[in-house]
DNA sequence: TTAAAGCATACTAAATTAGTAGGATATCGG
DNA sequence: CCGATATCCTACTAATTTAGTATGCTTTAA
């Protein structure tokens, strides 16, 4: 059971970003501060600004910022973006055949939800210390 | 984040079990029962049985029972036999050299104990109905 | 109008997971 | 004690997912 690093340098990235909130930061400055391939970070990015969670600009002193305040951008969010829906096994949020003899999907209902809330409620601005 | 198809496998062949604590099951009758590859099912036992989690015995008339009650085992006992510990990204329960200036270790700490405590307080017993 | 930046798509490499094969070993029943 | 039955062990292969790269296009501020 593993976040894959797409989650792990996601999220730093946009730690990063909440850390000077107010201005716009290029690909290549925050890959350099993280340590992250500018090519890999550049598609997770753009992951990040179709849900939403982040701004670009184009052109001549361009780069990403935050779309909403750090307070309102949760681990979730930033995950959910990135990894697709918080589901801890295939089956959930599917119909399965064997549902009606399955012992076990409930296990992973449970789980999902759990993590889904502890994630929701860490925000940006509690990482950026 | 996904838990991986042994853990579903494994927990499903560890519920079968606990429907009848007190028989000895082969692996060929649990595999029909669950729709699992008898070989694959026979290497998830195994670990099983390394982490004392079900005895098995040879010969005629052989096969599988808990090695504990149903209400004794809990879902993290199973995943952690079958997937290793509980760390939901590469660098828990690692030293990293990154780590002074890590803004997201922290959340994967929280989330690897939470996930912990959530499959502890499930035990095979709860899933037999 | 040009250089800096993001955008888009397709490809490749690495790692992990799932599943298979084949035989060795142990043991119960007759 | 023999043989059928069942677990045990190791190695291999296939499939899938994840990580990362390559190439070129588009937009835009200066």
């Amino acid at each position: 059971m593993k976040f894959s690093s797409k989650a792990e340098y996601g999220l730093k990235a946009m730690v990063n970003l909440a850390k000077d909130e107010t201005r716009t930061k290029n690909i290549k400055l925050i890959a350099k501060e993280e340590t992250i391939s500018v090519k890999y970070l550049e598609r997770l990015l753009n992951d990040l600004r179709k849900y939403d969670l982040v701004e670009s600009f184009k052109g001549a002193n361009g780069g990403y910022a935050l779309k909403r305040p750090a307070k309102k951008i949760s681990v979730a969010d930033v995950v959910i973006a990135l990894e697709g829906p918080i589901a801890p096994m295939k089956c959930v949020g599917k119909t399965c055949r064997m549902e009606h003899q399955c012992s076990s999907k409930i296990v992973w209902q449970i789980l999902g939800t759990q993590i889904e809330k502890t994630l929701s409620h860490i925000k940006l601005s509690d990482l950026t210390k």
